[in-house]
DNA sequence: GATTTACGCCTTTTT
DNA sequence: GGCGTAAATC
C-alpha cells in the first residue's frame, strides 16, 4: 500500500514564467490556467474543454515551478476521467518534467487509500484491511435486517438502502436521522430502525461501504489534528472536476484539504491561507443530473459565498456542437429557474437543422434510426453514432433493429464485470482471505459451490454472531469448538474452514504471484470443478469469465491482493468502455454525460418517458430531467435527431404517448419536423 | 438441500 | 413481456 506522506511540505516562488501551456486556449481557458494561487471556480459549458483546461493547469503549476508534481491533488468521478487526464497531463510534460507524482484519481480511491493507512486510529474498530461493500451486498444486509425485524416488503430493501445513503451523504449519523424522522413516512421510519443495526453490521464485518468512504475519511480528518494538518500541507493544489456533482460529505472533505485546521470553524477563511495555494473547482450546473445520488448541485453555486476571494471564470464557447444543436440546448435550458447565468456559443459554425420524426411505435422508431444511421454513413463512412434513451428498458427495440440493419453496436450499462456472479464469488473468497470477518463475503461463498452447508446452518451460524457480536467466521470456529451443530454439518463446516485456512497460509506467502493464487481459488474451491461439471453453455462463459479474471491480475504487473481487491471494488463499468470501436454506441443518457458523437439520436422523447413520470412531482424534479435532456443534446457534434412515437409499448399493455414538453421548448427555426421513415430498401 | 413453479416487479446509478 | 426472487415440492 503506497502512503501519500512522504514529502516535505510545498514550496515555492516560480521559477520561471513559461506560457508553454496556454498557446492555443481561448482567454478564458487562460486566465484559469495562470492563476496559479487562490479559489478558483470554472464553469465550464459543454464541450468548452474542460479536461484541457484542468490538464494544462496542472502541467503549468508543474512546468511553471509553482509546484511539484507531488503536490497535486486531482480528483475526478471517474476513473475513466482520471485515466484520461492522466495520459494526458503525461502528454504535455513528456521529456521534461513527469506528472507521476501527481495524485489523480477518484474520491473514493483517494479515501481508500488514506484510510488503508489510518483507519485504525478513528478508534472506532475497524483495521487496515477493511473490505469495500458495494451497493448489493448493502442492499443484501439490509434485506436481512429488514428480514429479522419481520418486514417483508420487496422494495423496502432498496428504498431503504437509498434512504440511509442518502442519509450518509449528508452526513447525518443514526441517533440524528432517527430523531429527525419521527414523523416522516413509512420507509423513513423502517431506515431509521435500520440505520443503526446496519452500521454495527458492517462494522462488525470490518467493512465500509461506499459512502463511508468518504464519511470515514472526513471523521479522521475532523478528529486527528496530525493527518487533517499532514494532508493539508501536503496538497497546496487542489483540482476537482465535476464540481456539480459533489454531495456534502465530498465538499466538507475538499475544505478539509484545502483550509486544514480553519475548515474546522465555521467562519470565512482569511485570504492568507491561499498564498502558497490553490482550489480549482470545475463543473457545469446545466449537467447537474445526479441529485438522486445525493449530489447537490447548490454547493456549486454557493461556491463563492463559501471561498471568499474566490474567482469565477465562464468557459462558454463550445468547440464541439454546430450553431443550430448549442441554440437548442440553450433555449431548452433557459426554462430552468435555478441556474447561473451562463450561454454556450458555438464556435464550431452552424450546421444543419435538428431533426424531429413523429413515429408510429417503438418499433418504427428503432427502424427509423437503424435506416438513417445507415444513410448517414454510406455518406459519411466511418461516423459514429449514439442513441440515447432515458430508460434502459428502451434498448430492446433498437438492437433489434440494427441487428437486422447489419450495423455493429455496443451497449454501455448492464452487468460490469465486477458485477457478474461467478467473479463477485472469486473476489468473495479473495476478500475473506484478506479480511476473516467479512460476513458478507463469507456468506456469499460458503455453500458455493455446494459443500453441504445449507441455508439452516448459515442461519443458525449468523444468529450465533449476532447475539454474541462476533462475525460469521468467528461463530464457525466458536460451533467447532463448542460441537453446537449436528454432525453432518460439523464435518462440512470443518473441511471448509481447513480451505480457507490453507487458502490464507498461501495468500499470505510471500513471493505467490496474483495470478497464481486466484487459479488456485479457483480449482481449490471446487469453483472450477462445479463448472466443468455442468454442461451448460452459461457454465461455459463462466468459465471464459474466471480466466479473464486471472488475465486481468496477471495484466497488472506484481500487484498485491490488497490493490487489485480495492481495484475490482472501485472499477467501474463506465470505465472499461474503451476504444469506441461499433459505429453505432446504445446508452443511458445518464452514461453519455462526458462522451461526444458526430451524429446523435435521442429517442423516446414523450411525457412519462423524459421527463419521465416519477419526476412530474416537483419542479426541482422536472428542472433535473430537463438537465438530463441538455445533456443528450449537448452530446451531439454535427448531427441530432430527436424521436418520439404515438404508441409506446409498457410492460405488454399499449400507452397513447404524448410529445414531450422538452420538444415544445426548442424553437421551431432550429428544427426540421418532417422527417419520415422512408421504406426500407 | 436442490429443483421447479409462480408471483410480482418494472428510472436514472460516476463509486 | 421478461426476469429475478421466494416459497413449494421432491
Amino acid at each position: 500500500m503506497t502512503e501519500y506522506l512522504d514529502s516535505s511540505p510545498c514550496p515555492q516562488t516560480p521559477a520561471s514564467f513559461s506560457d508553454e501551456f496556454i498557446t492555443g486556449l481561448n482567454p478564458a481557458q487562460r486566465e484559469a490556467v495562470l492563476q496559479p494561487s487562490g479559489p478558483l471556480l470554472v464553469l465550464a459549458g459543454a464541450g468548452s474543454g474542460k479536461t484541457r483546461l484542468i490538464t494544462h493547469r496542472i502541467a503549468h503549476l508543474i512546468a511553471g515551478g509553482y509546484a511539484r508534481p507531488t503536490d497535486i491533488l486531482a480528483v475526478t468521478f471517474t476513473n475513466k476521467a482520471a485515466g484520461e487526464m492522466r495520459e494526458r497531463v503525461e502528454q504535455l510534460l513528456a521529456g521534461r518534467d513527469s506528472a507521476t507524482g501527481v495524485v489523480l484519481s477518484t474520491f473514493h480511491s483517494f479515501c481508500v487509500r488514506v484510510l488503508r493507512a489510518h483507519i485504525t486510529e478513528l478508534g472506532r474498530g475497524w483495521t487496515g484491511s477493511f473490505s469495500i461493500t458495494d451497493q448489493d451486498d448493502s442492499t443484501r444486509v439490509i434485506k436481512s435486517i429488514l428480514k429479522e425485524m419481520g418486514e417483508d416488503d420487496k422494495q423496502a430493501p432498496k428504498a431503504v438502502q437509498s434512504l440511509i445513503s442518502g442519509a450518509k451523504n449528508r452526513g447525518e449519523n443514526p441517533e440524528t436521522y432517527y430523531l429527525s424522522q419521527r414523523k416522516s413516512g413509512r420507509y423513513e421510519q423502517l431506515a431509521a430502525q435500520v440505520f443503526p443495526r446496519y452500521e454495527r453490521a458492517l462494522l462488525v464485518s470490518n467493512a465500509l461501504d461506499f459512502d463511508d468512504l468518504l464519511l470515514r475519511t472526513v471523521e479522521l480528518f475532523r478528529s486527528s489534528e496530525k493527518w487533517r494538518s499532514r494532508y493539508h500541507h501536503r496538497f497546496c493544489h487542489v483540482l476537482v472536476d465535476e464540481y456539480q456533482d459533489t454531495n456534502k460529505i465530498q465538499y466538507e472533505l475538499i475544505r478539509l484539504l484545502a483550509a486544514g485546521d480553519l475548515a474546522l470553524a465555521d467562519e470565512p477563511f482569511p485570504s492568507d491561507i491561499w498564498d502558497r495555494r490553490s482550489l480549482c473547482c470545475v463543473g457545469d450546473d446545466f449537467q447537474a443530473i445526479y441529485s438522486f445520488r445525493a449530489a447537490d448541485f447548490r454547493i456549486m453555486l454557493g461556491f463563492a459565498r463559501d471561498f471568499t476571494g474566490a474567482r469565477t471564470i465562464k468557459l462558454e464557447a463550445n468547440y464541439r456542437s454546430t450553431e443550430q444543436i448549442v441554440g437548442a440546448a440553450n433555449a431548452l435550458i433557459a426554462h430552468n429557474k435555478t441556474r447561473l447565468e451562463k450561454t454556450l456559443v458555438s464556435v464550431a459554425g452552424p450546421g444543419s437543422q435538428i431533426n424531429h420524426a413523429l413515429l408510429e411505435d417503438g418499433e418504427e422508431e428503432a427502424r427509423f434510426a437503424a435506416a438513417k444511421i445507415s444513410e448517414h454513413i454510406r455518406r459519411e463512412p466511418g461516423l459514429k453514432a449514439a442513441i440515447l434513451y432515458r430508460t434502459n428498458f428502451l434498448s430492446r427495440a433498437f438492437e433489434e433493429a440494427l441487428r437486422r440493419a447489419g450495423l455493429k453496436y455496443q451497449i454501455v450499462g448492464g452487468l460490469g464485470f465486477y458485477e457478474r456472479a461467478e467473479i463477485k464469488d472469486i473476489v468473495a473468497y479473495l476478500k475473506l482471505l484478506r479480511n476473516e470477518d467479512d460476513s458478507l463475503a463469507l456468506a456469499r461463498i460458503i455453500n458455493t459451490p455446494a459443500r453441504g452447508i445449507g441455508d439452516a446452518t448459515l442461519e443458525k451460524l449468523e444468529v450465533t454472531a449476532r447475539e454474541c457480536g462476533i462475525s460469521t467466521w468467528e461463530a464457525v470456529c466458536l460451533a467447532l469448538q463448542e460441537r453446537t451443530l449436528p454432525k453432518r454439518a460439523l464435518t462440512a463446516l470443518e473441511s471448509f474452514k481447513a480451505l480457507i485456512e490453507r487458502l490464507r497460509r498461501e495468500a499470505n506467502h510471500e513471493g505467490v504471484p496474483l495470478p497464481d493464487l486466484i487459479r488456485t481459488v479457483i480449482t481449490e474451491t471446487g469453483y472450477e470443478a462445479s463448472l466443468i461439471k455442468d454442461k451448460s453453455e452459461e457454465a461455459f462463459n463462466r468459465r471464459q469469465n474466471l480466466g479473464e479474471l486471472v488475465s486481468a491480475a496477471a495484466a497488472e504487473q506484481g500487484e498485491r491482493l490488497d490493490d487489485f481487491l480495492d481495484h475490482a471494488a472501485l472499477v467501474s463499468d463506465q470505465d472499461e468502455l474503451e476504444g469506441e470501436t461499433s459505429p453505432v454506441t446504445l446508452m443511458t443518457i445518464h452514461a453519455s454525460k462526458g462522451l461526444e458523437f458526430p451524429l446523435v439520436f435521442v429517442v423516446g422523447l414523450e411525457e412519462n418517458l423524459l421527463p419521465h413520470s416519477r419526476s412530474l412531482g416537483a419542479e426541482e424534479e422536472i428542472e433535473e430531467e430537463r438537465r438530463l435532456c441538455y445533456v443528450a443534446l449537448t452530446r451531439a457534434q454535427k448531427y441530432l435527431y430527436l424521436t418520439e412515437v404515438k404508441e409506446r409499448r409498457l410492460y405488454g399493455g399499449c400507452n397513447l404517448s404524448e410529445t414531450s414538453r422538452f420538444i415544445k421548448e426548442i424553437p421551431k427555426d432550429l428544427v426540421d419536423a418532417n422527417q419520415r421513415l422512408r421504406p426500407a430498401a
